[in-house]
DNA sequence: CGGTCATTTGAAATCGTTCAAAAGGAGTGG
DNA sequence: CCACTCCTTTTGAACGATTTCAAATGACCG
């Protein structure tokens, strides 16, 4: 049991920091040779760090010379406004990459916190940028990585612009089943959820009175089971088709894209 | 005046699609050199096309080998939910390039629509992948577009998710006079708004209705003047404070962040 | 002038929030 | 094992924000 644990139990369920995670990661959605990966690997054998749930790892405003890649647990990049709202803009699971931006950019413009007890590996931005500029292939499967990034904001934009709380929830614990298993952290129809209802509400842009309604409205339609941090989709395709729920944008090919 | 203009008044305005305009726009976020402005013009010397007010200039699903830069004109990005709702996901002003992504991903999975007449210029993919690979400081000039685009949106989910309907469009209407003084199209607290206000309400998640009385409760509030598709800004300050605006997310610098 | 599109207005219904409080878990120390 | 605390989930009731529907007005164009 890794989500939701302390770093120490994270430690002792035998993460070493998975060096070729980011490879495998970045395969998802573009072809690499073993040279490719070997270099890959070389990148994450840097520092690493461990974070408590709820601790931040990196605060807006903060200038930072490295790329955060998430080795294990869960986190959320978020922004927030001077009056205390915050917005989640986005979850990052293992194997993502949190500000790749800072390749370039010099100060961050979101925080990341940690949701769980979390192992994050900081990669050097100068060491990718000079991988990047000697293998092309390798730059085009980093810029490949933030394309679907972007993507997965811009449907972030649709969900709140134009769903029904129901809805976004819905989408929501969908994108969230789909980004599992595209990892293999899940398979079926059951996956862990590490979030609680306001961290919930904080993505979709909603109140925490309001989630609870809606996923108890879920549940009394038989779509899901959610509680301990598991959920269970019990009708994907209904969930789904009811939640305007459409993978592509998560461009995972078809080969788990749904139910 | 082009924006809001036919065609034919913008082949009139004497636009011959500024083969320089790209360096420009890159060069506000990253420095570059002559050589390298040379290079970024020769790219742009491509076909041109012009499109309508309303009309679609790529489709949700289509392919494409060509980045779009709008020379003239605004463009919106924008993605159609299956019963027809629609979200505006980014406004694009002459000198944006539109669809980055398309150097490695194969398919639109968004539209991108003319607001007004517009002029386009179709960059191949390829002569702009070509030049990255050989010149690392135009491909970081690329990549920063792109951090900065992802920055924009970032903010997008913010508005959506947090603000107000009142924030929400003053936000928007802060955005949208920076950005426009960004790119020499205004200066002072005036500018063109060749928006309808629907495109408004889809681009803030909010129904026309209630962008209409958004709308007039900024006028009665004195913060605002709006008709004609002109808009005047009467104290950016305060509109900037209610709507809890910022500037940094745009990357601008400080010089032409505010007021 | 009629036609089309955009803006404005009103009234009613709905969605979602707020506030306040209760109930349920999990961990801690006695 | 109990009492205690802290955090999360759940509930109720009232309020406010936003949408919907329908109709009227205004602007522009041919």
């Amino acid at each position: 049991m890794v989500h939701g644990g302390t770093t120490s139990e994270l430690r002792a369920a035998g993460y070493d920091g998975a060096p070729n995670m980011l490879a495998r990661r970045l395969s998802l959605h573009s072809p690499l040779l073993d040279e490719d990966r070997e270099a890959i690997a070389a990148l994450t054998t840097s520092r690493r760090r461990e974070f408590e749930a709820r601790e931040d790892i990196i605060c807006q405003g903060q200038t930072s010379e490295d790329v955060h890649l998430i080795v294990s647990g869960w986190a959320c990049r978020y922004k927030l406004l001077d009056d205390g709202r915050r917005q989640i803009i986005g979850f990052a699971l293992p194997g993502d990459l949190c500000d790749l931006r800072s390749l370039s950019c010099q100060h961050m413009d979101h925080s990341v916190g940690a949701l769980t007890a979390t192992l994050v590996a900081d990669v050097p931005s100068k060491k990718i940028r000079t991988l990047a500029e000697a293998k092309s292939r390798i730059a085009g499967a980093l810029w490949r990585s933030v394309c679907v990034a972007q993507s997965i904001e811009r449907e972030w934009i649709v969900n709140l612009g134009q769903r029904t709380g129901i809805e976004r929830i819905g989408h929501m614990l969908c994108e969230l089943l789909v980004r599992q298993r595209a990892i293999g952290l899940a398979s079926g129809l059951c996956c862990n959820l590490p979030l609680i209802q306001s961290d919930l509400a904080e993505a979709c842009g909603l109140s925490v009175v309001h989630v609870n309604r809606s996923l108890q409205d879920l549940r009394a339609q038989g779509l899901i089971e959610l509680r301990q941090r598991k959920l269970q989709i019990l009708d994907f395709d209904r969930l789904a088709r009811q939640s305007l729920f459409k993978p592509d944008y998560l461009h995972l090919g078809d080969r788990d894209a749904d139910g």
